[in-house]
Formats: structure tokens, C-alpha cells, sequence
DNA sequence: CGCAATCCCTTAGTTCGTGAGATATTCGGA
DNA sequence: TCCGAATATCTCACGAACTAAGGGATTGCG
């Protein structure tokens, strides 16, 4: 598909791609839980554990970045532990914390369920030139970075005011 | 930004951004609801109201489409309805059924809410040439096409097998 | 040293969804 | 025309998961 010309698009047409690219995703996102005996929540935190590598997430810095109450971090964490998916081990400089580590295993069952996906998703990508391929890309960042723009002025604001 | 080179990305990096930027975009409409008095699943099933425009659905279009049963629909809609965003109306042509018709002055109420993300949005859209948006709506409308393809394997398939 | 702050957990209460089944209506075949 | 099957929505009981409020343990600053 490289170089091939494509009818020009405006910024109402990309707008409902967009939403319906997400509400796919989100829909896909329910079954594939499903699949591994979670739900939307507990796989959401599952990639914010794996996201974060050696650097181990404390339950605090989940709750921040799922937006949830550290209560809430409290039963994820007792359904991801019991379904094999994470381990909680104590911080070694600070004994309030607990610090969240990705069990191996669940980390080869999640991929392969999310195999299939993924390898269409490659072949979609591998399907553009790097020259398009940067375009899509810098969208995405720069749309993920107004999201976050919007969500912070979400949370200053009043809760009625107009953002 | 026209034709500003960017750095070329590689599949995964695209891949990262679009979970980022579709994770901001869920933690964004969990506020929006709450803004506007709704949860997300009736925010949703709002949006799909005005998508459908004057074809008004029906309560079990909805439950299809929100991937949700029919009992849920109900309290969906009487929660829709005590807050002033849908009317049940029936049907003339079948009386089992339930047409939901959206009320005027919550459309614009939404819209409000909306309006601020929505002319961000727009703004980083219009600052992309016709036929570099065409490459983004293309690959949107392409990864939609995957994802619901996707879907269907998923629901087809007994839910262990690989898809 | 002592007190406020921080971190996670517990508990009670609420909301929302499912699954099973009830009720009303429509449709198709004898 | 009539009756049984199919369809559309609603009702109800129950369970899952979140919040808000508060408790206990630990830390760190004055």
C-alpha cells in the first residue's frame, strides 16, 4: 500500500473514525479479560505492571494511574494475586509500601491471548511507509498528550466548569 | 506543521501510543459522565441515541450495541429518562416495542460538556494537510475494520481458543 | 523525641450488571 | 380464525466491584 494515494480526509470524518476505533477497542478489550479470568480493571492495572518493567508499582501508583481508590487497589491486587498474574512483595526502604510484580508465567498467558490481535495490528502497521507511518504516530502523541492536558484540567476545575 | 519531518516510528512505538492515548480517552469519559450525572455505560448508550439520529432505536438495538441484556437496558434508559436525556416512546408498528428518542435540551447539554476536548481535538486535526489526514483516517478506519473482525473471531470461537 | 503525614487495608453501603423468568405482543401455519 | 412459538421488554434476586470513611503501621520532619 506504500504510496498509494488515498481520498484526503477532514477533521470531522478522522474525529468519527476515531471514536469508533475506540469503542471497538473497548468492546475487544471486555472479551479478552474475559478470556483471562479478569475483569476490564484488574487488566488495565496487569498493563500498568507490566508497563513499568523492573521499576516495581506500588499499589499507590496504581491507584493514581487507574483512577481509583487505594481500597479499590486493595481488592485488584487480592484478585490479580489469586489468579497467578502478580506478587505483592515489601519495599525494602519503606515497610508501608507494597511494591507489584508481574508472575512470568502471566505475562506469556496474557501475550498469547493477545497474540492474534497484535499481529493483525503489526500487519496493518508494516502495511504503511515510515514516512506515513511517523504521521499516525506523532497523531497519536499528540493526541494522548491533550488527552492528558484535558484530564488534568478536569481534575483542577470546579467540578462544573467548562474545559 | 505541514510537511515538518517527524521521526520514523516503528510499529510497537504506534501500537504504545494508541493503548496511551486510548486509556486517557476511557479515564476522560468516566469524568465526563460524572459531569453531565451519568455513568459511562449511559453516556454511551446516549451517544449511540444521536448517532442513530431520527432512525430512533430500539431498547434492544441498544442492549446490542452496548453489548449489554435487555434487563440492563431498562435501568439504563429509567436512569436516562429521570435525568431528562431520552424519552421512551412506542412503537406504532409493534407494540413490544420501546423507541428511545433523545430530548433536545440535553443534546445541547452534552455538547457543552463535550465542546471543550472536541475543539481541542479539532484543532489538532486541522493542523495536518488533507492527505496526511487521509493517511490517519485510513489507518483508523482500517484498525476499526481488524478490530471488529477481530470481535467476531472472539465470539465465534470456543473462549479458549487462540484468534 | 513526638507528632503529622503517608501508605495500605478494612468495613459498610451503593451502584450496576447478569441470569432467569414473567408479561405482553406479533407472526406463521393448520 | 386460532393457537403455539418467537420476540421484546420488564422484573427480581443476586453478585461483583467501587467509594467513602476510618484504622493501624511506618516514616520523616521540626
Amino acid at each position: 500500500m506504500h504510496g498509494t494515494p488515498r481520498p484526503p480526509a477532514t477533521p470531522a470524518q478522522a474525529l468519527a473514525a476515531m471514536d469508533h476505533l475506540i469503542a471497538a477497542h473497548l468492546i475487544g478489550q471486555q472479551e479478552l479479560a474475559r478470556r483471562l479470568g479478569l475483569n476490564v480493571t484488574d487488566l488495565t492495572c496487569f498493563a500498568f505492571v507490566l508497563e513499568a518493567g523492573d521499576e516495581l508499582l506500588t499499589a499507590g501508583d496504581l491507584a493514581a494511574r487507574a483512577h481509583v481508590t487505594t481500597g479499590a487497589v486493595t481488592g485488584i491486587l487480592n484478585r490479580l494475586e489469586r489468579a497467578g498474574y502478580v506478587t505483592r512483595r515489601p519495599d525494602p526502604a519503606d515497610r508501608r509500601r507494597v511494591r507489584v510484580a508481574a508472575v512470568q508465567d502471566a505475562v506469556a498467558r496474557v501475550e498469547a491471548v493477545y497474540a492474534g490481535h497484535y499481529k493483525r495490528l503489526n500487519a496493518l502497521f508494516s502495511d504503511y511507509s515510515p514516512e506515513e507511518l511517523a504521521i499516525i504516530t506523532d497523531w497519536f502523541t499528540r493526541a494522548t498528550a491533550l488527552a492528558h492536558e484535558y484530564l488534568e484540567k478536569l481534575n483542577r476545575n470546579d467540578p462544573d466548569e467548562e474545559c
